[in-house]
RNA sequence: CGGGGUGUGGCUCAGUUGGCUAGAGCACCGCGUUUGGGACGCGGGGGUCGUCGGUUCGAGUCCGACCACCCCGACCA
């Protein structure tokens, strides 16, 4: 491709308020353009390294044994009805409407397109089983895009569908799925973290996000200096023991003539905070309120909390419904007591975190202001209705492991999950026939990763104050050729790397300056950038250098193609 | 959805207490000179100042509404 023809716009000036490398470098780099907020043009060079990330992709996935196809990218608004994902989905579904009324989302992830497609079919155990991609169109009406390509509403996805006989059957191919992506990233130039995370509206039992280490990602998780990572909304961790030695005493009442802060009952009883009761009132979407209870040094993780009762959304409690509904008092709530002034109608549920085990004589709140309880202890005192965990992670604590929760920040490049049963028992007649002639639900997993992500995180880890540095794997060409007044010389070298299968760029431009042809290319990145000169023949050939190790050398043109091969 | 901010040639921005024909740099076009780190000279094209309404002799500038975009938060595979 000459350089004069090509359509590469780079800019000298780009907006002072982008911040985030990969944005502004694509942007000035002329890889990127924004249509409205969230919506990008991938003009022809961003282009071209979209397609080397697919291709990637889709050799991986191919190897994998999965088979590449395409759904449509409306899909009917039944199907997001059967399985009730029209109000639980985390993004904005976007809707369209045909001349015949007809609704239709625009497809934000494809998990119904694809059980639709395949309940079509009498499908045998014979068939089973098979992991079913696609790359195509995803729109999310998210609340906020930001970052460029980081957080989109219209991006490539490539989205993968696997169904099985069952679990076992599946679990081979998601620890398949598991290393293909590892590979994928590794080819991508990228190291990724496997972390544990929370399955979300997808449903399921479990799921592993792929996380590229960066300061202005998004997701922040907590990795064991013994290797166990998982992200925040699910991360485990040991809570230490502090008295279980004690003996249990007897519960009192005591006059607390203090704040409403966990601080105040601190500072009024002279107490540790971790012997304090912390009492948090949540209302989910059902209407029940639901008391969590923690040990005072650790915070409620809210998603945790929503999976173990079972809701899809939780707000705090208001003061007026915990004086009238509950009876208690903001501040003072307790466990103990609380459900025997309930009135009908009221649905209470005591969720009691596992830390409440590893402290006795607790004090904390009585229900009534200005007064505590002294030597609360679980079971004695209080029962709960679900016991689990509801802890919040943070960095210091000891990890499941048994090493050190550090917390990280990263880029999510990909996903997968293990759907389960989820999405095969809400659809009707997602079955296969078993070999004992009986019909049975598909086990599924699901499979995404999105491509404009991850070329936005290529671009964090590789550049530098010039500008991108692409691995050779996807950069938009692998040499930029510059001839400095010897367009003669240049154009029988770049005829020559074309007929040797090398992708070029030749910057042949006669109005731009050497100044701004060394500039551009730094800008843009390719691996190599190839130099003929007076300068350069004067010293027997070619000027090559690497982009990513600034390494130069002069190079004869027998030795050239050499070279870029090594 | 809450808080903050910005809308002026394609881009980055200036434009004073309301006052002459609305400016600069970059980019673009023409001619010429240039080629080892974003060249130079001369000439040129391009703006209903986000939209609508209001105040005024007069509005880029003041007021109101709306729209778009950016940042922070909420939210979020």
């Amino acid at each position: 491709m000459k350089r004069s023809k090509y359509f590469l716009k780079t800019l000298k000036n780009v907006s002072s308020q982008e911040k985030i490398a990969s944005a502004r470098l694509l942007k000035q780099a002329g890889f990127i353009e924004e249509s409205a907020a969230g919506r990008f043009y991938f003009l022809p060079a961003g282009q071209r390294v979209q397609q080397k990330i697919m291709q990637v992709v889709k050799e991986e996935m191919d190897q994998a044994g999965a088979q590449e196809m395409v759904s449509p990218i409306l899909h009917p608004l039944e199907l997001w009805k059967e399985t009730n994902r029209t109000n639980t989905a985390g993004f904005e579904l976007m809707k369209v409407t045909d001349r015949r009324d007809a609704d239709f989302a625009l497809g934000g992830t494809a998990e119904e397109m694809f059980v639709d497609l395949v309940r079509r079919y009498k499908i045998s155990y014979r068939d089973l089983p098979f992991n079913l991609y696609q790359f195509s169109p995803k729109f999310r009406d998210e609340l906020r895009a930001r970052g460029g390509l980081l957080r989109v509403r219209e991006f490539i996805m490539k989205d993968a569908y696997s169904f099985h006989r069952d679990e076992e059957d599946f679990k081979v191919e998601y620890r398949k799925m598991s290393d293909v992506y590892t590979k994928i990233f590794n080819r991508l130039g990228l190291e990724t973290t496997i972390v544990e995370s929370d399955n979300g509206y997808i449903g399921g039992e479990y799921c592993h996000e792929f996380i590229v280490d960066s300061e202005i990602g998004e997701s922040r998780y907590f990795k064991s200096t013994k290797g166990y990572a998982a992200h925040e909304d699910v991360a485990r961790f040991k809570p230490d023991d502090k008295n279980l030695s004690e003996d249990m005493l007897e519960l009192k009442e005591v006059d607390a003539p203090r704040g409403t802060t966990m601080q105040d009952g601190v500072n009024f009883h002279k107490m540790p905070l971790w012997q304090q009761i912390k009492d948090v009132m949540f209302v989910d979407d059902r209407g029940r309120y639901i008391l969590a209870v923690i040990r005072g040094d650790y915070d409620v993780n809210e998603t945790k909390l929503k999976h173990l009762v079972k809701a899809i959304t939780l707000r705090p409690a208001t003061n007026e419904e915990i004086r009238e509904k509950l009876f208690s008092e903001p501040g003072f709530i307790s466990p103990v007591g609380i459900k025997n002034k309930l009135e009908a109608g009221v649905e209470l549920l005591v969720v009691a975190d596992s830390s409440l085990r590893t402290i006795k004589n607790a004090y904390g709140g009585s229900n009534k202001k200005n007064l505590d309880l002294f030597n609360i202890n679980i079971d004695r005192d209080f029962k709960a209705d679900i016991e689990g965990d509801i802890a919040l992670a943070a960095a210091g604590y000891e990890a499941p492991d048994g090493g050190i929760l550090e917390e990280k920040r990263g880029i999510e490049v990909g996903n997968i999950f293990q759907l389960g049963y989820h999405y095969s028992d809400k659809m009707r007649g997602a079955v296969y026939t078993d070999k004992d002639g009986t019909e049975k639900p598909f086990y599924m997993g699901c499979y995404g990763l999105g491509i404009g992500r991850t070329m936005a995180a290529i671009v964090e880890v590789w550049h530098d104050d010039k500008g991108m540095i692409w691995p050779e794997s996807v950069a938009p060409f692998s040499v930029n050729l510059i001839s400095l007044g010897e367009n003669e010389q240049a154009e029988k070298v770049y005829n020559y790397l074309l007929e040797n299968g090398v992708e070029v760029i030749f910057d042949d431009r006669d109005e731009a300056s050497a100044g701004e042809k060394f500039a551009d290319s730094d800008l843009v990145g390719c691996p190599y950038r190839v130099v003929i000169s007076r300068k350069s023949l004067e010293k027997g050939g070619y000027e090559i250098s690497k982009r990513n190790s600034g390494e130069q050398k002069i190079v004869s043109h027998g030795e050239l193609l050499k070279q870029l091969y090594e």
